[in-house]
DNA sequence: ACCGGCGATGTGACCGGTCACATCACTGAT
DNA sequence: ATCAGTGATGTGACCGGTCACATCGCCGGT
């Protein structure tokens, strides 16, 4: 028995009789035979896995993405890698392409829901095998595979939901972003040109929830604020509480949404408004994207567009009655 | 120049002058010469790297270890991989174990804070190099180095800050955990026996905040129950609005106090009384411990004990005048 | 009976590093 | 001046798979 007959049946070629098949993977079996990830790489000219690279593992968008990634990869077999990029500095970029452009990095995913993201994106050389989970519409330049949730409608909708409530216009708390106008942003803007509403300047938050809590102070101290789009969850939830802290009740008098829908928001005190973001699902999808260049068709992963949940941080303006 | 010259300056071998290393190096740089993991692996017999096997990479704990482990690998070079064991069913467990036993897995940090990790602890072969990460005094039956935030103290310590303000005794709520006793329900019992204090039994939850919520509606119909410590804060928060909905006010009636101290948790409502744990500083631990293997001696990072950081969520409980 | 053709299997070189060992140049002691 | 001893460098085999190609056995057509 030769070990080439052994390599294809692992690599599930055509050319081998069943019944050898059969006697090949029982004699695996008996003797525990496992393969070595690092020499079929080094034969193979590149690892059979994924490197996520990403600017951070905790956020929940980042983590629930790598996570989708992680289940799908998993039952295929594949080696799950990840790769942070701290900040777009040109250092930390350059360590990171260098570091997947190893061939035992395998495919590579670029979540680039950010500025670190997407210089990794656009200094990948073009033959390293990479796809991008961006922002919708983010990254026109870049001539990659590129999978997105669509979150503009649901921004949109989430704003036409404020502004029926009787608001005036919406004040939006932005989360650090890739584009200066994310899909959040446009979204938000669209919905409140098309309502003739004012379009205020955006507040820039940050990822803690310290600086959100300081943007949250600032949009108090102004009477004219009485709905907030907040870049996430925890954003809202920092802003919320900086109005509270002002005296200002949420949804009494100025109303609150996230974006993210993380897991016990619904259970804040107010319950969170939000918009459902399907971080797991386009994972998987960059997996399927990943892995359909190989000559079959790509098992295209529907994403569920982002959606609007109503909860209790949102209902109309005061009546002006005390002003 | 010869091979064997490059490989002995790339691996900081003494054995190379000054000034041979010198030119090694630059002729790199001008080459652009990047070495290759698999086949470094693959001659070395184990790769220079990490892989982390955790039952999770979303809830806090996890993913903060994780992070931290990542943290201290990337300056080090040290590439990063996950596995994911979802359950301490069989085949899982034996999947991850057959995983990590490849040599191109590298080293493995093993998180075992639920019955997952050390169901692949105990199952992992000897000869594969790991640590874990732990709950205070677990798996003292593996043979194996253990880095753990010994929480005994502060989750002893938060019990005896709610009987200190009157409480008569504090309720449990758990999350999963490895052994029926983890070392946040040992600290409680613990103190509650000291004070005198009658030993509730133990509400089980689960990860899901909506389970939590079910205990807390549960907890919220027992009008003895003043005070709930929560095995973690998403927990709490669950907690706290499942006795908000059934008209218990929070701290006014009832105290809640959580575990982890996740961001944000200052800014919700009431701001949470919870033991804050520093699960980045674990993950580097371990990746030290993981390293220090190797000949010299362990850099031992230290670890600073988890901590009470008392907020709003608790309070004296209310005078029994109107009973 | 002969041959072409094809599917199943075996052979050797190779991926890019590492290791053990051989070799070399140079040093200082005798 | 000779030699042992040492530190710096080069040599070959090897890690465990893959690839391209050679070979084998079997089939049917003439």
């Amino acid at each position: 028995m030769s070990y080439q007959t052994v390599s294809r049946v692992l690599n599930d070629s055509p050319r081998v009789r069943p019944d050898t098949r059969r006697q090949v993977l029982e004699a695996i079996d008996r003797l525990g035979y496992r393969p070595n990830r690092a020499a079929r790489a080094l034969g193979l000219g590149r690892a059979h896995g994924v490197t996520v690279v990403t600017a951070d593992t905790t956020l929940y968008g980042y983590a629930s993405t790598l996570r989708g990634i992680e289940e799908a990869a998993r039952p295929l077999g594949l080696s799950v890698g990840i790769r942070v990029v701290e900040s777009e500095r040109p250092d930390d970029v350059r360590h990171a392409v260098e570091y997947v452009s190893d061939p035992s990095a395998g495919g590579v995913v670029v979540i680039a829901f950010d500025a670190a993201g997407a210089a990794v994106l656009r200094a990948l050389p073009l033959d390293v095998p990479a796809v991008a989970a961006t922002e919708a519409g983010g990254l026109p330049d870049v001539p990659r595979e590129m999978i997105f949730l669509d979150e503009r409608q649901a921004a949109s909708d989430a704003t036409r939901h404020l502004l029926s409530l009787g608001h005036r216009t919406v004040h939006h708390v932005a989360i650090p972003s890739e584009t200066g106008a994310s899909a959040r942003q446009a979204g938000w803007r669209d919905a409140l040109e098309r309502a003739g509403a004012p379009v205020p300047a955006v507040v820039p938050g940050g990822w803690e929830p310290r600086s959100a809590y300081r943007a949250g102070r600032a949009l108090a101290a102004d009477p004219l604020v009485t709905a907030v789009l907040c870049g996430n969850d925890t954003t809202a939830i920092a802003v919320r509480r900086a109005l509270y802290d002002a005296g200002r009740d949420v949804p009494g008098e100025v109303s609150v949404v996230g974006f993210d829908d993380v897991p016990g928001a619904e259970f804040w005190t107010p319950a969170l408004t939000t918009v459902r973001m399907d971080f797991a699902a386009l994972g998987r999808a960059c997996l399927a994207a990943l892995l359909s260049d190989d000559a079959d068709p790509a098992p295209r992963v529907k994403l569920d567009p982002p959606c609007l949940v109503v909860r209790e941080s949102t209902a109309p303006p005061p009546t002006r009655t005390g002003m």
